[in-house]
DNA sequence: GGTCATTGCGCAATAT
DNA sequence: CATATTGCGCAATGAC
């Protein structure tokens, strides 16, 4: 839970949803961002260059950038990150010597890329990893999808059952003021008890 | 608009809802996940196996996976799947030859990978381009977590603004029926006053 | 011809 | 050990 800031709410609500029949398709309006501009909140000042503050450089990067924290917030666009994933992609298996035998003197807890190299590309048993991390990743975010949609889907019902009980509220206020001029009309002509004790509910 | 089914729908849907303001953090309940079983629908048979049902085993089998629709319906995880990232990551230029000059033969509105070949890789105007993209799709993405955290918390407050209705609809109810027999015990009764009508409410 | 925006997908880190 | 989640980059494509 170091990088999940948005995530861990998302998971949060989607507990709170627990099955939506979503029983026909939406309707398809073809009209595109309505009003774009009265989308962005306060959250949106924030500038979409400069991917982060730290520098990167060294091999595995991604590890670095994950557990900066607020991965999303302010993102840097230079940083030479040529290493990230177009050279990582091929041929790995031959970059443990980035930061050689200074590994041991640096935090004890982190930077171990010298033995960390051993389950490496080019083997059955990654591609196997891999192939199930896809599946996996495939599924996920099918799920995801669908909750999503769900969720709209929820909104939309919602907003149209507070419309009908907007109106039938109003409905049966009226109603409920007619009856109470009515019982007033009968105090007046009738008994000659107290006229509006009805005022009171 | 080839394959964008489900985003066509949230690119929609987003533009019903123009601005939310938010206001509160959600409650942060720790319970995950409290009927997953129940989430199941009648689109999650899917298999997540077998990523496409095509062959996808010529150069630019991205291309032909997404204009063929359906991307993330049945998964295909065999088709000798290697050569579509990590192949592609470092090394283009030279991969032009998987299919000779077939490729006037077939749709001529498809096909050409030979010429396409040109802008690759590791030239400034490429990095350029791609960290631009970059920082689009950090932005867009940014957007769209907003997004759904925004429709979510609709959801809430529509909901609860629900109750809220419902609980009035109960009220007025109440009330009209109170009313209603005070008004059938004047009929019945005629102009002698009532014993304890008022009790009631 | 450009640009930015979206989106499916794979990868890697991480969470569960 | 496993799968699930998620940020990110890439490439294709759409939209302007």
């Amino acid at each position: 839970m170091s990088d999940s800031r948005v995530s861990s709410v998302i998971q949060e609500w989607v507990s709170s949803y627990p099955g939506q029949p979503h029983s026909q398709a939406l309707n398809p309006v073809s009209s595109n961002q309505a009003a774009p501009s009265s989308q962005m909140s306060q959250m949106d000042m924030i500038s979409y260059n400069q991917s982060q503050g730290i520098i990167r450089g060294g091999a595995d990067d991604r590890v670095t950038e994950q557990m900066m924290g607020l991965p999303y917030l302010s993102y840097n666009s230079s940083c030479l990150n040529n290493s990230s994933n177009l050279g990582s992609s091929n041929h790995h298996q031959s970059h443990a010597s980035t930061q050689q035998d200074f590994s041991p003197f640096l935090l004890p807890t982190l930077r171990a890329p010298v033995t960390k190299r051993s389950i490496s590309k080019d083997s059955a048993e990654y591609r196997l990893r891999r192939e199930r991390n896809n599946i996996a990743v495939r599924k996920s975010r099918d799920k995801a999808r669908r909750r999503i949609l769900q969720t709209h889907q929820r909104a939309l019902q919602l907003q149209e059952e507070n419309q009908k009980l907007q109106m039938k509220i109003a409905q049966l206020t009226q109603e409920l003021d007619t009856l109470k001029h009515i019982l007033s009309q009968r105090h007046l002509q009738g008994g000659e008890e107290g006229a509006a004790q009805e005022s009171s509910i």
